[in-house]
DNA sequence: GTTTATTTTTAGGTATGACTAAAATATATT
DNA sequence: AATATATTTTAGTCATACCTAAAAATAAAC
């Protein structure tokens, strides 16, 4: 069954929100996630549960069926290998990504992506360090760790923060820490956990604890 | 002016017919283009004029205007980056192109489309051989040439056909020629007008005067 | 210059995907 | 258990982008 680009992004919605959850999915939070009103969700389960997509009973709340899993598992796939193209080889930024991997990840060709899947060399976690799904929706597990827990001589690439507060933002752009940095631990100094970075094979830069605390890396 | 998809494509296919003719385009000519009824090309006019787009008076034709005209060469631009992406990079054919880039030349926002531009190398022609406008519209001359007009020694690299009949398309396949392929001019025989091609500096083919008229190339 | 044929537009309708306001249902509170 | 509150659904509307059928305008034939 194919779905439309806004089914697709419902879809999306239902599953995210449901992996990590027992239960149903409300219309509020579905409304809230995707910034429509509850009254256009209710239209859209409707749609989804007739093709099969999603298991939908008035007033109780939704899930995603097998078929509608595997779809929406298929559309991540898309959307993730964009965003490690976007990345990789075009060089754009974190917050640059999210308003272009919504729209490419309804550009769905089994060729295209085969193809873009090999040019990118079959990655296996986005620049966020998630798991891509491959074409059975298998993922790998996600290596994700605070750098902080890194030890002296471990290397990996920046994949994310804990902390999305703009001063915490601008520290790490003068520290010269970004998204996709290499980095090695120099040293780690037991008396205030702070630490010694080597960025990209260059830049040294002393961290504190609590930064260290915030960064999430890939261990290679 | 933002225009849908729906509008981005009425305006390239008016903007397209009107390069290579003096007068107006007709709604049918456009219905015919676009594969929609007379009655929604009307509808789409309508909008179109409304947004400054093209100038359109009711059972007189259409045209675009200059800002149309802009839009046109910016979708055009698009369209024409993502497939030198999708022949370059992930090394797909000819036919396998107009889906996606019908698709791919609304995805629009100026950061990611000058670091594709970048990324491919500034191309200035698409696989097909014609040039693709840069950002102030302007294009380079189309160098494309029959590789019967080829002299010895020359080299070039396969565009395009004449001839788009399958048992020729089949004949090319057998050949080993193929959009793409690099080509060195070997010998050509005064005689018949036949040539002795190099194909990507591996494979000699002889290929007939006909042959040779129907097969277009960009030279180096 | 009428008549005929073709082209183009209008009128009205459908499907999708939004919305607001009101009704229905479910959940909390006392 | 009754009432109040919050959630969810329905009813009805709107914009976009299509469509068919009929009317209007233009172009071609006689
Ligand atoms: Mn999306
Ligand atoms: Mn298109
Ligand atoms: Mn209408
Ligand atoms: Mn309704």
């Amino acid at each position: 069954m194919n779905l439309t680009p806004a089914e697709e992004n419902y879809l999306k919605g239902i599953y995210s929100l449901g992996v990590s959850r027992n239960g149903d999915i409300s219309t509020n939070e579905l409304a809230a996630l995707l910034q429509t009103k509850p009254a256009s969700v209710t239209d859209m389960l409707k749609k989804l549960a007739k093709k099969g997509m999603i298991t939908y009973v008035k007033y109780q709340g939704v899930s995603v069926t097998t078929a509608g899993k595997k779809k929406a598992l298929e559309i991540t796939r898309r959307r993730k290998l964009w965003e490690v193209f976007l990345v990789e080889k075009l060089r754009l930024q974190w917050d640059e990504l999210t308003e272009l991997s919504d729209a490419l990840e309804h550009v769905s060709s089994p060729l295209l992506l085969q193809r873009l899947d090999e040019y990118l060399g079959y990655p296996k976690f986005d620049p966020f360090g998630d798991p891509i799904p491959n074409e059975h929706g298998e993922m790998s597990e996600n290596p994700r760790v605070a750098i902080l827990d890194l030890s002296v001589e471990q290397s990996g690439k920046i994949i994310g923060v804990n902390d999305n507060s703009s001063s915490f933002l601008k520290y790490l752009d003068k520290a010269g820490i970004y998204i996709g940095a290499k980095i090695l631990v120099l040293d780690k100094v037991d008396f205030d956990g702070s630490m010694e970075l080597l960025i990209d094979n260059k830049r040294r830069q002393f961290i504190s604890k609590e930064v260290a605390a915030n960064i999430l890396s890939m261990v290679y």
